[in-house]
DNA sequence: CCTTCATATTTCTGTTTGGTAATATAGTTG
DNA sequence: CAACTATATTACCAAACAGAAATATGAAGG
C-alpha cells in the first residue's frame, strides 16, 4: 500500500509529471530540469528525490553532473505501469507539449556556470 | 493536466483508496463506510467529494440513503486506466483485504440509526 | 408541520507539502 | 590544497490537506 501511495503522491504534482515528461524523451542533470521548469535547484532536487523514492526515476553521476533519467519499473509494478501510460498521456497538453518543444534548446553547456 | 493531477490526488490517501478497493465489491452508502473505515462522517463525505470530482465515483440517491459506486471511467481515461489496474492492484495487501473480508458484516440496517 | 435521520457543509486545528534562501557536500581544476 | 561548480541538505514560510466537532440540508414518517 505503501508504495503504491508513493507512487500516486510522486505523480500528484504538476512539476514532477513534466519531470517525467521530459525524462521521456532523454535524460537530464538537475540544472537542465531546472532551467526548464523554471524553479529554484533546491526544488528541482526535492522533486527528484521524491521520485526516486517512488521507483521512478534513477540518477548516474558523472562528474560534477547528475544525471537523471526513468526507470524500467522493475522496482515497483505501481510505477512501471504508470510510466507505461505517461507515454501517451499528456502528449497534447500545452503545458507539456511546449515544454518538450523546447528541450532541444535546453543544454547544460549553456545554462551551468551561472548558477 | 489538471484532470490528471486531480486524479492522482485523489488516489494519493489510503482512505480514498481503500473506499476505491470497497467500492469494487459493492455500492456502499456513507455510514457503511465510515464504519468501514471508522473515521468520521464528514472525513467520509469529503474524502467521497474528491473521488467523485477526479471521475472515480458516482452517487445515487436512495431516499435517506446515497449509494456510491465507481465509475465506468468514460469521463477520464485516467480514472478509467488507473480503476482497471486497481482491480488487480492492491488485492494482497493485508490492509485491503482485511478491510474487503469484513465486507459482508458492513450492513446499512446495523450501522445506522447511532449515529 | 414537526421530528428524525442520513448526508453535506462549515469551521477550526495539527500536519504535510511546495517553494525559496542559505549552507553543506563532493567532484574538478588550477 | 584552494577555488570553483553542480547538486544535496537544512531551515524556514505560506498554502494545501486530513481530520473532527458543530451545524445545515433535505427526505421520510408520524
Amino acid at each position: 500500500m505503501k508504495a503504491f501511495i508513493k507512487v500516486m503522491k510522486a505523480l500528484s504534482d504538476p512539476n514532477r509529471v513534466k519531470i517525467v515528461k521530459m525524462l521521456q524523451r532523454r535524460s537530464m542533470c538537475v540544472c537542465e530540469l531546472q532551467c526548464a521548469l523554471g524553479v529554484s535547484q533546491p526544488t528541482v532536487s526535492k522533486h527528484l528525490k521524491i521520485l526516486e523514492g517512488a521507483g521512478l526515476v534513477r540518477s548516474v553521476k558523472d562528474g560534477l553532473w547528475v544525471n537523471y533519467h526513468l526507470t524500467d519499473g522493475s522496482i515497483s509494478p505501481y510505477a512501471a505501469s504508470l510510466l507505461g501510460n505517461l507515454k501517451h498521456w499528456l502528449e497534447n497538453e500545452p503545458e507539456i507539449s511546449e515544454l518538450v518543444e523546447r528541450l532541444p534548446s535546453v543544454r547544460r553547456e549553456e545554462i551551468c556556470n551561472r548558477n
